[in-house]
Formats: C-alpha cells, structure tokens, sequence
DNA sequence: TCCGTTGTTGTACTGCAGTTCAACAAGGAG
DNA sequence: CTCCTTGTTGAACTGCAGTACAACAACGGA
C-alpha cells in the first residue's frame, strides 16, 4: 500500500558479470517441483516447526516471496508435500507389482520393499508425523490420505487373495491387508523412536512371522 | 528495563467485591498439575501448533507470564506433559495387571484395556505425534520414553511367558510384547486417520487372531 | 492487625511467522 | 534489437511467538 523503497541498487554490477546472474527462470510446474522437494527435506530434518516459507525459501535457494507465488499460501504447500509423498511410495510399491514372477514372490518384494530403505527410513518419521496430524484436521489431506491408502490397501489385497487361491485357502485379504499395513507401521514407528528395541532385520522376521502364521511359509 | 506501565487501575472494585478475586493462589505442585493437564488438553485440539504460551495459559485460565514461572521454558513443559501421559497409561496397565486370576485373564484384561477408551482414543493422536516428533530430537524425551516402553513391554512380556508357559509353548515373550504394541499402535493410527478402513471392534478382532495365531485360543 | 513470602499478573521486548505487492529482469516472440 | 510476458525478488506489514521482569496481591504467621 505504501511506497517501496527501490528494489536492487546492484544492477550495473549484474550487466557486467553474466555467469552470477541474480536467478534463473524455470516454467511454474519445474519450481514447484523444487519448492515441494525442498519442503520435504525441510520436514525430515526438522519437524512442522521447520515447514516455514523461510527455512523451504533458503532451502530452495529462492526468495521468500516466490512460495506465495506458485502456491496459494504454506497449507497449500504442505498438501502438495502430502500428494508427492504418497505418489512416492505408490509409484514404488506398483514397480514392485510389476515383477514377473508368482504372486507370492510378488509378496515377498513388497514385504522386503516396504522394510528397507527409503521407505523404512527414519528421515520420514517428522515428515509423516508432521502430515498425519495435518490429515486429522485438514479436509482436503483426509481425501488425499483416504484415497491413496484405499489404492494401497487394495493392491496388497489383491496379491494376499491371489496367494490364498493358490493355496486354496479362505483368507479375507482385504482384512489381512489392513493388518499388515498396521503392523509395518507400527514397527517402523517403534524403531524410528529407538532403534534399540527392535533392529530392522527383525521387524522384517515379526512381519513374516505374522503373515505365515496365516498363509503359510513364503519362500523368502 | 525500561518502564513498566503501572500494573492494574481497578484495585478499588476488587476491594469492594470480595467474591471475585483477581486469582486463587495455588500450590506450585497443584499449580503445575493445571498447567500440565491445559497443555495436553491444547495439543489434543490443535497441534503442536496449539502448544503455545498463548493458548495454554488462556486454556488454564491463567496469565502467560504463569508458565514461565512454573517451568523453565516451553520445552521443559512439553517433557513434563510426555512424563504425565506415560505415567497415565502405565497405571492404567498397571491396574488391569494387578487383577486377580489367570494369567490368560490378564493378557484378555490387558488388550482389552488398550483397545477402549481412554487409550484407544483420537483425542490423543495430536499429543502422541506431537510428542514422538520431540522423541526423536530431544534427549531428554528420548530418554523418558526408552524407559518407559522398556517397562511397558517387560510387564507384557512377563504375561505372555507366563500364558506360553502355561499351555508348554516355547516363545520369546519379549518379541512378540514388541510385535503387539506394534500391531495395537498402527491399528490405532490407522483408526485415527479414517475410522472407516477399522472400526474399534475390527481392530479389537484383529489383535485377538494375531495373537491367538501363536498362543492358541484366548477365552475373552 | 501488620508483615513477609511468593504465587500471580500484565506488559515490554525481541524475533520470526505468513502475506502482500511494486519493482525488477530473464528469456522468448516478433 | 525491442517489446512483452511472467517468473522472481526483497522489503513492508501485521500478528503472534517466547521470555524477562517489575508491580501486585493472596495467604499464612506473628
């Protein structure tokens, strides 16, 4: 509303030296790409509290003002953060789906997938943490949250009932799949916060342990 | 350092009304207790955004200068609000292990106590994230919640053995303690993210046949 | 009744949050 | 080369965060 003072005093120094240009343009999509990368690692390293236009903006290597530009405030940002996480691990879990090979070997690749890095990795506990408390609260997350873990769940379902043909067993998979995904994230969350008390390795046997209890041994 | 504006100009009309005291001294213990139970009562609400000076003294009905008073900081109310929750949920289990009967009444008592309110509840999922976000950065909390999942799954243990014993099966009653409150952790973060995918019973039903896979029938 | 202890208050202070916006400039069209 | 679109900048603005602290007052003891 009121005057601005003069924007940059520096210009003859740019004309001169071109190679330190003050920036580069990218097309919208491209910087709203980096600004959501750079929200991710700003979540992992801190919590919510480090989700701010300043610390995203300097980690981006941009202006504080450019967030509001491609974005329509901070929550927007975070929901886009949220629609790129879960497209991650989507995208990996459905690369493993489409494994040639037995649906139960198709099994044991999700199984070790989802129980190794990067999914199982403590750099996400702030960030999902920090997106599951947004989820409870905000609407638009809750319809992201419902619909990719529905995809989710019913994917692993699929292989759980194709297994269970085979062996001609009478298995609900979608139940199963609830409980499986339950139990990963549970484990993973118990070793995120002490990794003393249950070591990767073994949260990979706990989850096998589970699974044959119901459908038999899988060959690993 | 400078100046203070003069504290309070309505002395006389407290004086006057006798009924309606500016405060009620408390003791500091009592006064912490408020303080502590405002606190849990904000990031249940809210967020760790709702963990605020602002919010908490408005919540306890006290003024922002009280918090800092009583605690040494922000942070140092956040651990004492982990200390509170953790002791609430370890005299519950506590109480529903000092039943008297088998010990397969008291593995029932216990999963049932876990899957009811007030544990298996989603008021408290904001607090848990808010907290275990802190666990994971703040040694003091770290070092508080070590101690007291140590204790949480040893008495777990101790029933299971006791059960396994019981009925001469071999099993590593500490594993499968960590495997359960894995199991009951991320049935209850999934119930709290969308009620629909689990009911409370589905996930009551679900633990019953992960355990019972192993142990065998349960008379709940 | 007075008096001292200390729990309690409210404000000043500093700093950083998110948003807005006018000025600037990069890069392509002509 | 010139113009124009629009990505980008940086600072002003408002508001609220946590802390410090001096003034106040409740309550118990004398």
């Amino acid at each position: 509303m009121a005057g601005r003072k003069p924007f940059h005093a520096i210009t003859a120094k740019q004309m001169k030296n071109k190679s330190s240009q003050r920036f580069s343009r990218q097309t919208a999509d491209a910087r709203r790409q980096s600004l959501i990368a750079a929200a991710i690692r700003c979540l992992s390293r801190g919590s919510i509290g480090n989700f701010t236009i300043d610390h995203i903006a300097a980690e981006a290597g941009v202006s504080r003002g450019l967030i509001n530009h491609h974005f329509e405030g901070i929550r927007d940002l975070l929901a886009a953060v949220y629609d790129s996480m879960t497209t991650t691990m989507r995208s990996a879990g459905d690369a493993s789906l489409a494994v040639d090979g037995s649906a139960e070997k198709q099994l044991v690749t999700i199984i070790d997938l989802m129980l190794a890095p990067p999914i199982f990795s403590k750099s996400n506990l702030r960030t999902w943490l920090a997106l599951w408390g947004e989820v409870a609260v905000n609407p638009r997350l809750k319809a992201a949250h419902r619909k990719s873990y529905h995809g989710y769940r019913q994917a692993l379902a699929r292989v759980i009932d194709e297994v269970a043909r085979q062996r001609k067993l009478v298995i609900d998979g979608g139940a199963f799949a609830t409980v499986w995904i339950a139990l990963i994230d549970g484990l993973w969350l118990e070793w995120c916060l002490d990794s003393r008390v249950i070591s990767r390795e073994a949260a990979r046997d706990a989850v096998y342990r589970v699974i044959e209890a119901s459908i038999g041994k899988l060959q690993r």
